[in-house]
DNA sequence: CTTGGCTATCGTTCCCAGCGATAGTATCGT
DNA sequence: ACGATACTATCGCTGGGAACGATAGCCAAG
């Protein structure tokens, strides 16, 4: 058995039949029918259920498929760790999610580009739901997604924890004030924002619902919106805090289980870490302790 | 990159020269030589350095091994997975505590036994330390020791935790009237017994040291050797208790920091599970969760 | 019943992995 | 200093086997 089989199985099962696999292996036919026999008599068992519209998977082929694919990713992360020489260098692609990157990320990503700058660093966002199939499926490296995750697939590790608050104009007393006010807003970093569910949620058990939302992409112009009176907004205390002190809003705490938000760093348990990753979160941890204390 | 390429490679690291992995490999020297040096090629980096005595890993070499030996296991455990139809049945070897196996694991092991009679059921002795070590190299399936357990390769589940006790002579009220008995001993089911150190530990907090120690094979000897005074021995309460209600011993508790201990079932994480074992650990977990309680 | 798409099989070709021999090189012992 | 030794590098040769192309057989859809 080998890697090369594992491939020829990998593409006829994904394909369904053995002239397309043929196809996409640059090969002929009668070869892809060879190597999946020998695989199949070295195997002692039959992989596939031919026949005259395709293959199909056997019992034994599934059990088999997952490997195949395993058996092709470890000797991709055997090349690249061949290739990383400890200096970090090259493409990493991560993920977080877009409240995360804006709030607290551009500090390390400003770091972290002078410190690294061999390194090809992108960044995507997405919801926790997105990133992690991303990195499940090895689109991402890692990514800084809303804990507690918890899946057997994925290392994670706790990055920060944050107490969120609401802010409102400086005048609101109680929450329940809002209540009545018909124009009232929320107001949101963005539309697919993590923030925004758990805001309507907080809401909605103090009798506020069905505000309209407003979408806006930096922090300023939403802590303006609330200052202004014009809507509500859900965000981290330490960013609250400044703007606070000035006057220009009121911050309004929340029980802890509507409050604290976790943010974990996961990355697939079984995948290279490039050292390129790893001084990535060397640097996130030095910037994101401190700064969360 | 290829499998067999890889175990040359493995071959040549772990022997230390291209002329004696050839003996191994049951080839010869310019076979080996060429194929390492179409591996450096592909990879682009020198993965030896030769010199007249044979060869060292480079840095880059040292990157890649744990690979070539993770392809290797992975393609024998996509072996196994093949062959493997869903019925339990073959080889499964485990590992357990020798107090684990004698006093919780025998009805488990009847049972399993009666109910898979395909499988081919070994079970190895050891202490924690050596039972964590065999199955990391995968010579174990999977064990029971002694936990917590925290290691990032193992994935661990706690099958019980017991209390244990101390168990003397009915006569005696208080563990401090043993430290003056100059001819007594400790009781134990085997000189490695996991329970020694800890029964040691505790009587010396007491200020019972020194005592000299006897070796049992089985539960009722020592059960015996302790309602005649002759020692203490620390057990699970649960396989005290018919005893003290025969008023044949007395049983001492223990603080929860020195009583409590918990078994839990490793395993690798990244092996291929049976279903000999699966089948086993169902039915460990039946008898033992209800036993525990 | 024909046709299209698929798999199985067979003979041919050609590449490359393995072989054996030789040359080159560093280290050790005397 | 100088073989002796143990090792790696390299080269030409050869045979097995993988890839190829063509053909036959099979089944389902139209």
């Amino acid at each position: 058995m080998d890697a090369a089989d594992l491939r020829v199985f990998e593409a006829v099962a994904r394909l369904g039949g053995m002239n397309r696999a043929a196809a996409e292996l640059n090969t002929v036919q009668s070869n892809v029918t060879a190597r999946v026999r020998r695989l199949e008599e070295e195997l002692g068992a039959a992989l596939f259920e031919r026949h005259s519209r395709g293959v199909r998977l056997t019992a034994a082929g599934q059990r088999l498929l997952p490997y195949a694919l395993r058996v092709d990713h470890l000797l991709a992360d055997a090349r690249r760790a061949v290739a990383d020489d400890g200096r970090p260098a090259g493409a990493l692609t991560l993920g977080s999610l877009e409240t995360t990157a804006a709030l607290r990320l551009s500090p390390v990503l400003t770091a972290f580009a002078a410190a690294q700058p061999a390194v090809d660093l992108v960044l995507r966002t997405g919801t926790t739901e997105e990133l992690i199939a991303a990195v499940l499926a090895r689109r991402l490296e890692g990514a800084f997604v809303c804990g507690p995750v918890e899946h057997p697939e994925l290392t994670r590790e706790t990055v920060f924890r944050e107490e969120l608050a609401l802010a409102t104009a400086p005048g609101v007393r109680a929450l329940e004030e809002l209540a009545g006010r018909g124009d009232l807003k929320i107001v949101v970093l963005r539309a697919g924002c993590s923030y925004r569910q758990r805001l309507e949620e907080v809401l909605a058990r103090r009798g506020v619902v069905g505000l309209r939302r407003l979408e806006f992409g930096t922090l300023d112009t939403i802590l303006g919106c609330a200052a202004a009176g014009l809507g509500v907004t859900l965000l981290p205390r330490g960013i609250l805090e400044p703007a606070r002190r000035e006057g220009r809003i009121a911050v309004h705490s929340l029980p802890p289980a509507d409050a604290l938000v976790e943010t974990q760093f996961i990355a697939r348990r079984d995948a290279f870490r490039s050292s390129a990753l790893a001084a990535f979160l060397d640097c996130a941890r030095s910037a994101l302790l401190s700064d969360a204390a």
